[in-house]
DNA sequence: CAAACACTTCGGCCAAGACGGTAGTGGTTC
DNA sequence: GAACCACTACCGTCTTGGCCGAAGTGTTTG
């Protein structure tokens, strides 16, 4: 009667490592196999059915058969937009370990969030938007404006996707650079542009995206973004045992502060 | 390195009942006491400290000392974001128990999402936003128009807390209802309002909120919403042996007066 | 048909952690 | 001072659930 166990159940289904990592990984918006997701979680494809079987059943996961392999995808765009919340706190949370993150300056760098861009070129672009009053934004909306809308106009941005009194402008908050980044319609419109365009490509097996020369040319010329890839190129798909144990002890002190 | 473990650190931190009985409690925005919040979470008192513990150490919940006691709240309203999508995902999850609800029907009617108003009450007056031009929503943001402006302005609602150039309106999903409600600033200053002029008026120890007899006027001449309060008027504050074993021990008379 | 493949079910092992009893610490009241 | 209260630390018990090996189902390939 209280939602408390109930948001406790999905919690719980997050709160496993292997899962977690299954979800992390289908925070693109794509589709994956089971024996991927297997792979993805560092786990055995039996340990990783149990774990898929619980995810769809409890409406996380949308699944897709064809032939003899099922496809999983995240069920909703809620879901994407939980797992987000959850990443904003996680990487928020103690300050002990911020920026730890050495691995991954590619998905630092650019990448996916289901279906915008995120990565400090997302933030780069959402900071030149703001200054140059195309969009408003603050942690509780976002909004284009007419000059905004001019501007994705004459780029050849397709904003279509939404109505002409549709809000459609919202912020993410950038789960590595800690700061806002576009999401909603908008942002999934400029993903869509970009990739069309061949600014930026998928990086095969990844949520990563590496901006191509075109790319480099454009983010400068259209948003004044000074192309800084990131010094690694090669930057490997660490094959991850991961699931290290969460035993490491968390001693903290002064948690009271109110981090608005 | 990936963000996987990192979520599921959060992730099983709310997983467990007792942990997301206390968060929930929390999400109006009070401030608890560690054995209140131990009642809340149906656990004894030890347990219950060991549970702040984490949570604190976390950086999910943000302490004050006041003398012998020690005051919770959630450490920000990012916290709240991040439960707010949980509770989503929760209620919309398997088709097969989703109006189980039958309790709480005074919650359904009216009660606070940690700074704003949530509830049929709420979502009636969304509506009426959207239905008079004066708000802009949809999945992905809100937005004020002039004309809802200037209303707020005639109602003396006060909107100073966002500055002028703000974007401070956006949707928050209710879980009872299944549909927006205002949230963000705009949320805010409603519900700050109504508290302000005595429409609602909070329920002693728990989030609900019922609507006076000036409420349900000025909700009628204002919002043209038609007051229909919940039929058992009485509603009784389930004592909740709910998780068992200790609850019954302990009998409060009147935690929680904290009025905010 | 046999073999390879994708995936699931079953069963037993094992560790994490939730629980409350007991025993403490520090703050408040009389 | 003593009594009381809110809260915490430690400990042993016990349940939950993640894990993989082995075996089974259904699908595609040769």
């Amino acid at each position: 009667m209280d939602p408390g166990p109930k948001i406790a159940q999905v919690a719980a289904l997050v709160g496993d490592p292997a899962r977690a990592n299954m979800l992390s990984a289908l925070m693109d918006g794509r589709t994956l196999t089971a024996t991927e997701l297997a792979y993805v979680a560092g786990v055995a494809p039996q340990t990783a059915s149990g774990h898929l079987a619980k995810l769809g059943d409890a409406g996380l996961l949308a699944l897709e058969k064809q032939g003899r392999r099922r496809y999983f995808r995240l069920a909703s765009p809620l879901v994407a937009r939980m797992l987000e919340g959850l990443m904003v706190v996680a990487q928020e949370g103690p300050a002990r370990q911020r920026n730890l993150w050495r691995g991954g300056e590619t998905l630092r760098h650019a990448r996916t969030c289901y279906d915008h861009m995120a990565g400090r070129i997302a933030v780069a672009i959402a900071d030149r938007m703001v200054q140059q009053s195309f969009v408003l934004l603050d942690e509780d909306g976002g909004q284009l404006t007419d000059a905004g809308r001019s501007f994705f106009d004459e780029l050849g941005v397709d904003l279509r996707l939404a109505s002409k009194r549709r809000v459609f402008c919202r912020p993410c908050l950038d789960w590595s650079e800690r700061r806002p980044h576009l999401a909603g319609a908008v942002g999934a419109a400029i993903l869509h542009h970009a990739l069309e365009h061949d600014w930026v490509e998928h990086v095969r097996d990844s949520r990563a995206l590496v901006v191509t020369p075109v790319g480099v040319r454009e983010l400068a010329t259209t948003f004044g973004i000074e192309g800084t890839p990131p010094k690694d190129g090669r930057e490997e798909q660490v094959p991850s045992p991961s699931r290290g144990r969460v035993s490491d002890r968390i001693r903290f002190s002064q948690w009271g502060a109110h981090r608005q």
